[in-house]
DNA sequence: CACCATTGTGTGATTGTGACACAATGATAA
DNA sequence: TTATCATTGTGTCACAATCACACAATGGTG
């Protein structure tokens, strides 16, 4: 009981410093084990999961508060992202029905009659990820993204939008090498391409692709070689920023 | 000076109602002349212009907001919307500065010290709207997209990336039907087309063109053709949304 | 050291895109 | 009434992009 005080004093001295009808949700997609995933959070004593967001600070800028957001889920501060759409239908969640699910006293509830949800996503480099809590967050963990159970609030359909976009951005930018470590194999950035565009294992043809990934100029072949595999080692490479930076200025309309 | 009363009074109505930091702005854009043109106003008893937008009412769903202020401006009210952008910069405007540019006592100052706002940007078949003034309006009228004035706030980085995003649409999505008028010839078709994309006239080859356009199945042609012309009359062309929709659904990933 | 799954590499077939010409037509002006 | 002229409607060939496909080399495993 006197730790539920505590979190309410913290949610109230929260919304003093925002706006209040303004919050940021994000979405923060990983890839692992041929599989793309995402972070979610479980709140304290409950089996309520959601995405990870927050409200904005009244002085904030609002990119700031995505970093921010991210930084204190993931410990990582230099990450792509994205904004997608702003979320706003004036039924978005029910407040009380909320705080029950939450375990938290009706009569205290603290969400705004209604609120407006400005969604990022974030694409980050698996291995590098540390979950973290927070005085409302028990569990912090990756979902396989065809495996997203009920969430609070919209945040189903937020997920789902967030990740239509990136399908849909993936095919004309080069995202892709924000989700690999530094050095990768082809094959890797192949498996990649087929998670995210839902394709199946091998319909993009080795070679072809490989053609084609090169032919763009901004991938680096380095001398050294993967191994540990139980094959012959394949040739790791590297994204190269600035060679992207250049193809990108010479293909723009 | 009663006037300036009247005025004030009506804004602290209308904030009362409204969401306080939260707006719309609306990029509308037309076509008329070979030239993609955008809706702007100007405050009364100022050379200030700038794009038609809003407060969001509290109990108003998003996208409701858009077309309410949008009717307002247009008279219309089934219009293509399409929502791209939140800005949230924490200096996006100063708000005695800009009280001051429109003429009103800053001392009055009604801006919020911060606001964030939502990005639409609307495709209507120009010969149907008919500008509207409110109370705060003096004159409303179309600028052809490239010789768009200083505008107040941040509307001028609004314009160009409600521009950005039409054009990014444009490649994918056929948008361009709602801009023309229910029959129309390939030709307007194709200027449509090299006006938004930034192409010179006959940039795109007519046949090439009418090829392409056609092999996607969703446009009708007409038994009607379009007389007035000095030569000979071509044909009046439809767009069919139901075929579009059998076009998509086949096309989707 | 034999095995085997995986890597690295090139060519021909198919499809899509871009360039291009000429006869028919409808309003205009003599 | 008719000649003029800009514009419409239509098909083919060249080139570029994409796709399908095979085999020798290799590095760990047993």
């Amino acid at each position: 009981m006197e730790e539920l005080i505590t979190v309410l004093g913290e949610i109230k001295a929260l919304f003093n410093r925002s706006l209040g009808e303004l919050s940021i949700d994000c979405v923060v997609f990983g890839f692992h084990d041929d599989q793309l995933k995402v972070l979610l959070l479980r709140a304290k004593g409950t089996d309520a999961w959601s995405l990870p967001g927050g409200w904005i600070f009244k002085t904030e800028h609002l990119e700031d508060a995505a970093y921010r957001i991210l930084k204190e889920r993931t410990g990582l501060d230099s990450i792509f992202l994205q904004q997608f759409h702003t979320f706003g239908a004036n039924n978005r969640y029910n407040g009380k029905e909320i705080m029950a699910r939450l375990g938290l006293p009706t009569e205290h509830n603290f969400f705004p009659e209604r609120a407006v949800s400005i969604g990022y996503y974030a694409l980050v480099e698996y291995s590098l990820v540390e979950p973290k809590m927070d005085y409302m967050t028990e569990e912090c963990r990756w979902w396989d993204v065809n495996e997203i159970p009920e969430l609070l609030f919209d945040h189903n359909e937020i997920a789902a939008r967030a990740l239509k976009a990136l399908r849909k951005q993936f095919d004309n930018e080069a995202l892709g090498f924000n989700l690999l470590p530094e050095k990768f194999t082809l094959i890797e950035l192949q498996r990649l391409y087929e998670t995210i565009l839902g394709l199946e294992k091998n319909k993009l043809d080795r070679r072809n692709f490989q053609k084609k990934i090169l032919s763009y100029g901004f991938l680096e072949r380095l001398e050294e070689r993967k191994t540990g595999g139980a094959h012959k080692a394949p040739y790791l490479y590297r994204f190269d920023p600035e060679k992207y930076a250049t193809y990108q200025h010479e293909n723009e309309v």
